[in-house]
DNA sequence: ATTTAATGATAGTAATACTATTATTTAATA
DNA sequence: TATTAAATAATAGTATTACTATCATTAAAT
């Protein structure tokens, strides 16, 4: 069985849905590249335009500027990754197991199974982690929040809250625990690679560092 | 008593010390008050040196760029948290309160009472959390780390570290979970107020949710 | 009183973040 | 198959940003 996923993301995000042609999805694609190699500050619309071969004045068309087609990136990746765990968790009666294979999801690329996907995962991992905060950590988050354009985030991290909460019923913050989880995993892995005296990296332990570390913290805080 | 504090700052950071002059002094305030109003992507030395009544020549003489002025600003508060870390805990034999006061010092405004200061403290506060991670989350990030800019960072990290080793020896992780701790204060803080949904705050537990989900984390952990 | 350092005033450049206009190509439909 | 509509390319242009450079003026230090 061969597949293929797509989403329906808010279409708030787009002015145009890059789902719908060619060009359109080359720019999600091409912009995920591009993105993975600059980082979002160096990135640009003409950079991108070059590099598709296309002008500047098309991209617009799509996307209003380059903070809403990141915005679009996440939430793709974001809705994405609600579906693993569903998809994955479905299986598992435990909810150990469950909680278990979520921080794996959290802390590894998309996996090779999931159907075939036009995107880069390494790179569209590596935005995860280092620019996705930039989405919501901006003074004009109000206004953006209006078109729920930060629903995917808040469904995912629900759906690990209420797992959180067949596990330890009692436990009185599922959501920010969730939230938690998910920041967690971004900053340690960033900081484990590039700040490392921010936390306890060993070499040897290097690649399952984060996934060790959340794992332990969080079924102390649930037992 | 009454006494003025201030931090030997990293002179990597600046070009020119700021420590030294008015016009230095007079950047770093008026720049807290500025990236406070229009957030740091809006914030520029145009508008900064209009504001403060010079040019952006000046501005430059000082400050490379925007993000070594918004390091500087966050070297200088972590470095002076460190101190309230170390000054304000040196009375209390209890790791356990000790750790409470940290977790009080990372979910509040800086206190009224040490020492004169200069900046305004809820506007710092703010910046603090929602500026901090633009800091490091940038492409360049090898490159600005090696000159030691992230010091003060560490330092409070690795002090905090410390007391979470006296308090559980054992414990495994304390670097990631002072990290953790610094970290989680800030984006719980920013989505209780901004993006609720993904977080447990109450409208009437509000001003302290963050304190009260962060230490029955640290200590469900640690026990 | 003289030198040095800091700032102000002014100008200018390359890049960014767009918007607008018109021509051309492609796709949809009658 | 011709007609219409939609999408894109080509080109141009503007305001703002992120700087750099020069030189005159003022303030501080010796």
């Amino acid at each position: 069985m061969d597949f293929q996923i797509t989403f329906t993301v808010n279409d708030k995000i787009f002015l145009k849905n890059p789902e719908n042609s060619v060009i359109g999805r080359q720019i999600v694609k091409q912009a995920i590249d591009l993105i993975y190699e600059l980082g979002f500050e160096n990135f640009n619309f003409k950079k991108l335009a070059v590099k598709i071969e296309t002008t500047e004045a098309t991209l617009y068309r799509y996307f209003e500027n380059k903070h809403r087609l990141l915005l679009y990136i996440l939430n793709w990746y974001w809705s994405y990754l609600e579906f693993l765990v569903m998809f994955q968790l479905q299986n598992l009666k435990d909810a150990k197991e469950k909680l278990k294979a979520i921080i794996h999801l959290l802390t590894h690329e998309l996996p090779e199974s999931s159907g075939r996907l036009d995107y880069n995962r390494k790179f569209l991992n590596q935005i995860v982690i280092s620019e996705s905060s930039k989405v919501y950590l901006v003074k004009e988050i109000n206004e953006i929040n209006k078109n729920q354009v930060f629903k995917p985030y808040k469904d995912l991290c629900g759906r690990i809250a209420e797992i959180i909460s067949i596990y330890n019923p009692k436990y009185k913050y599922p959501k920010s625990l969730a939230s938690t989880l998910i920041e967690t995993s971004h900053h340690q892995q960033f900081f484990s690679i590039n700040l490392p005296k921010l936390t306890d990296v060993q070499v040897k332990t290097k690649t399952e560092f984060t996934a060790t570390f959340l794992e332990d913290l969080l079924f102390r805080v649930l037992e």
